[in-house]
DNA sequence: ATGGCTACGATCCGTAGA
């Protein structure tokens, strides 16, 4: 099973790209985030003609996770239960006996802002609600877009950037706490070049220069780990004209037949 | 020099991302 996770920041001037990317790269089950548009305007139609089935948590301008995936997914939740939140983050599903959760984490924006202590906060209800769900799923897999540089070597510059917004100690500390739950971070479980990030600024020619930061991730349940035979980032759709600013994190896992 | 770009929804600039 191929999962792979892309904040495309708006499907609809990435939809081309998407359909590009799923017909060379061929994953299972697509998460994806910042789609920036409303249930009714997702483009299911072009996408189940690639062979996908859609599931939708979207809103107007703003966040929107999806799934796309070649088997239909079941026991669909959207949002973060008993977090009441207006803001379109996280959608969760089973596929072919494994609990996906796709996530759109806040960005936070500055340390010490309003947005900043939702980013905590949210995380903070998405642990407590994972513990549980954990028992009930235990082959779990949380991908997406965390907003978060785990350590050192997922950051450009980490001496630029510490304390900064997506890499400061208080939202390290949650990705840690995400791990104590016995989520791995699937990258990590193997030898990867240095340097490897999954988001590039906009701005300053950031790609050219690789001044980027790994912020993407996808996390396996303990029983998943031995099933994980490979992860990397791929590069590719970022060199695209109008990018994405991220790109896509794909974990392939070798399941036994269920 | 604390900026630079991109998407969106509203205009001809503000909000947000990260």
């Amino acid at each position: 099973m191929r999962i792979a996770t892309w904040n495309i920041n708006s499907l609809k001037v990435r939809l081309p790209q998407v359909l590009d990317w799923i017909k060379a790269r061929q994953p299972d089950v697509l998460c994806l985030q910042e789609i920036k548009l409303e249930d009714c305007n997702f483009p299911a139609a072009e996408l189940e003609a690639a062979g996908y089935h859609c599931l939708v948590s979207g809103q107007k301008t703003y966040n929107g996770v999806a799934f796309l995936s070649r088997l239909p997914g079941s026991d669909v939740v959207r949002g973060i239960p008993e977090f009441a939140d207006d803001q379109k983050r996280l959608i969760a599903a089973s596929f072919g006996g494994v609990r996906i959760l796709c996530a759109y984490f806040p960005n936070g924006q500055s340390v010490g802002s309003d947005k900043y202590e939702y980013k905590l906060r949210w995380i903070g209800a998405l642990r407590d609600w994972l513990g549980h769900e954990l028992q009930v799923h235990p082959r779990l897999v949380l991908a997406g877009d965390f907003n978060i540089a785990p350590e050192g070597r997922d950051v450009h510059d980490p001496t630029a950037w510490e304390g900064q917004v997506l890499f400061s100690e208080p939202e390290r500390a949650a990705f840690r706490a995400l791990e104590g739950l016995g989520l791995k971070d699937a990258f990590r479980l193997f030898e990867q070049p240095e340097k490897v990030f999954t988001w590039w600024d906009y701005r300053m020619m950031a790609f050219r220069r690789n001044m980027g930061l790994r912020i993407d991730h996808i996390l396996l349940s303990e029983p998943l780990v031995p099933a994980c035979k490979a992860c990397f980032v791929d590069k590719e759709p970022r060199k695209a004209e109008r990018p994405s600013d991220h790109a896509p994190v794909v974990a392939d896992l070798e399941l036994p037949q269920a």
